[in-house]
DNA sequence: TATATTAATGACCGAATGGTCAGTAAGAGC
DNA sequence: GCTCTTACTGACCATTCGGTCATTAATATA
């Protein structure tokens, strides 16, 4: 035989590492909740030693900002870009593209987050503040600039929902969490959203 | 002096102790969370010894239960008691007492309860059936009741809102969550609480 | 006042877990 | 090959914390 006596214990990966790290400490924390899973536990999960994860994190508080900055910042800037990029009308917008990324979130790691953020942020006042620069807000940025858009091409009248846009995605939190929660329990989120982003453009509409 | 030498070290007091200590296990729990709030922690906002805790609770997680409860349980016989008992026409009441209700709930223990429910609903599945019985489902029923009266008595049409009641309320959570994780940001969240009625009611409306 | 009852204490235990570090071996460079 | 660097391991430590229990003292009863 060639060189093995049995197979090498293990590989340097040094490039990888942090991104199979991370996306392992999501699934961990996506069971379990943050306090309640075991740095082991996500060392396992990667297929590494506990040692290493303190290589490259150096406490499980920084895994878990860097497991919220994995997951959400992509999603955001897609968002962004694709909404930037659109030449629908503001209410061809609100009723396609936006409402169906509303669509997607209840369920998708977003759901995750959040609640990982509910639950740990007051704990963590940088991580919120992250959350807020680089997704809340610039969320809100988006929302704000379809409506206002609307209103200066005389699509829509200007209402109150141009000064709280959060009011365009106030129930997709709703839906996300209820399916959190209550996973067993009935509810149609898509037509829930639906019937909200309808009720709004009526509003809105001249 | 009479027969104190120095002051009781403690009193007997069996009947008030259920109810100090699930004050201070909410404040506890308010603060740090459930996981991060020690049995002792409690035991000293309570003014009692860590032992006296295990007497009237069997475990943490028992004491978790009845700080659930006992926070939202009264506000849940309240809304339905006060619900039932008004004969204000349907619009009227959405924006009058349910209003006013909504407005009330960020910044309530209730958001404390909702963040806990988050946090911990996962690893308490018993927790959040209660939850669902004795609060969600009520609260449903309560709109679902009003908006069918609303039709009854010619006041509204028939939509979509009838059979997805949630979303008269579903503002109210992203406004509790809000103010949760960014107390210091600015969101006029009475406004965005009776803008959305406003959408609804007119939506509604025959 | 004497006795019985039990509310309440607090020292203690053991398991769990975040974090450390001395040592090992993969594999790059020569 | 041989050497040197360093990615990686895993045993270990210090501490924290849920839960127990033998003991104590407040108070009800007689």
């Amino acid at each position: 035989m060639s060189q093995q006596r049995s197979q090498r214990r293990y590989q340097r990966r040094k490039h990888e590492r942090p991104n199979e790290i991370t996306a392992a400490a999501f699934a961990a924390f996506a069971e379990n909740g943050y306090a309640a899973t075991r740095v082991e536990d996500v060392a396992r999960r990667a297929g590494v030693s506990k040692g290493l994860m303190y290589l490259y994190f150096k406490t499980k508080e920084e895994l878990f900002k860097a497991v919220v900055r994995s997951v959400v910042l992509p999603r955001v800037n897609r968002l962004e870009a694709s909404i930037e990029s659109s030449d629908l009308s503001a209410e061809a917008f609100l009723r396609g593209p936006l409402l169906e990324l509303m669509k997607q979130l209840p369920g998708s790691p977003v759901g995750i987050v959040v609640r990982l953020l509910i639950a740990e942020g007051p704990k963590h006042p940088d991580l919120v503040e992250y959350y807020w620069d680089k997704v809340a807000s610039r969320g809100i940025g988006v929302l704000s600039r379809v409506l206002e858009r609307g209103v200066e091409q005389g699509e829509f009248r200007r209402t109150a929902v141009n000064e709280l846009p959060q009011l365009l995605i106030a129930p997709t939190l709703f839906a996300v969490i209820f399916k959190l929660l209550f996973s067993d329990k009935p509810l149609d989120t898509d037509r829930l959203l639906e019937t909200h982003i309808d009720m709004v453009v009526n509003y809105v509409k001249v």
